[in-house]
DNA sequence: AAAAATATCAAACAACTGTTTGAAACATAC
DNA sequence: GTATGTTTCAAACAGTTGTTTGATATTTTT
């Protein structure tokens, strides 16, 4: 059987997009496994409970997310500090992304999205889950631009990488909206990569201010 | 009997502060009740159902907000062209956000979580009727940048405008959180003040990149 | 003070939630 | 082919949800 049309995969399909759509909560188990055609009782069968599916669906992406950018930091990771400039650092961090994008289409705002629920849940287990797992890959980011801007202090860095966070995530888990906007107010239809591009100047522009 | 000690206006207190802490959906009517210490059917009595309650949580801000902001506008749509600038524009945006704070503690940080959400609630009822009811303040502002920028493009301007509110949302409504660490890992205490001011060279920089 | 309108209350309602159960179907190994 | 383990399924479970009800209390009007 095709890895990518069993029950689990077909239940971690339906949710991530669901999840996406209209939260956590409000997304009950009857209509993921409706969406995915599968019986009600197999999400508890292959998942445990609701908790560890969502924490499932992030992880699919996160792994995939966070593998490649892994990647991408040991490179950076082994430039010297005066190679380093925001640019590259935002390309880094965005590379990663766009790899998922091309793998399956509107990932990237599906992603976002999810990352922006997480964040929204501020009190929830997802939030702890997510920093305590992947939390560490915002710290060597951090060390990379702590290197490649000596004369920031390091509260500023900190500030500016949340900044900068805020407007992709923000932008991005709205890009599909905000994208026809763009459309039928400019007439200019935009892709999600170069959505990303028109970003890079401002949020680079920003940080070394 | 005092104005704000009604039972209506202690359900609508308990719900902002529940709505922002753990979303709408994980807010039941008999957590917010409890919390306003009033009888569980007074919400359905003051307000009609949970939809409406949660709109005029929102209306309560966004009413309080908007005319402090609207006041900042009609200044700024006086003045020439060549008066303008992103920090004065960025200010007419954040002060009326600064006025509400000193009102009432932590009210940013909420009111932004509760922007946040209601982004997130892509295709629910509650963006439409925020879109819907306060979407021209956005056009006005929309309209100022444009002046200000007269060598930017229309949809140049609708973008930065998008990363610029992605940034304040996002780091306004985790202004707690980030602050706190903040405090231990910089041995620096934060006032949201300060925070703002912060951002506000980030943002000029990114908008005349 | 009587009457009318407004507000509060405990209790019940139907609808929906995530989860469990035990039997049936299927696959794999011997 | 029988036995063993894995997966699917319909049905039921107990708990929570928003909302409604009708009685009681409170306030306002006359």
């Amino acid at each position: 059987m095709n890895k990518n049309d069993t029950t689990k995969s077909r239940i971690l399909d339906a949710a991530e997009q669901l999840f996406a759509e209209r939260g956590f909560a409000e997304t009950s188990l009857r209509i993921i496994t409706a969406r995915a055609k599968v019986n009600l009782a197999s999400v508890n069968y292959h998942f445990g409970s609701k908790k560890s599916l969502i924490q499932d669906v992030f992880d699919r992406f996160l792994s995939d997310y966070s593998s490649g950018l892994g990647a991408k930091l040991a490179e950076l990771e082994s430039e010297s500090s005066d190679e380093l400039d925001t640019e590259k650092l935002l390309r880094a961090l965005v590379s990663p992304l766009l790899l998922l994008e091309k793998k399956r289409k509107h990932s990237i705002s599906i992603f976002m999205r999810l990352l922006g629920r997480a964040y929204a849940e501020t009190q929830g287990h997802l939030r702890r889950y997510v920093t305590n797992k992947y939390g560490f890959v915002l710290v060597r980011f951090t060390l990379l631009f702590q290197k490649a801007y000596p004369n920031l202090s390091n509260d500023q860095i900190f500030w500016r990488l949340h900044y900068t966070l805020g407007s992709l995530i923000f932008t991005l888990a709205g890009s599909e909206a905000l994208t026809d906007i763009a459309r039928v107010d400019f007439k200019r239809s935009m892709q999600i990569e170069e959505v990303i591009e028109e970003m890079i100047p401002f949020l680079t522009a920003g940080m070394k201010a």
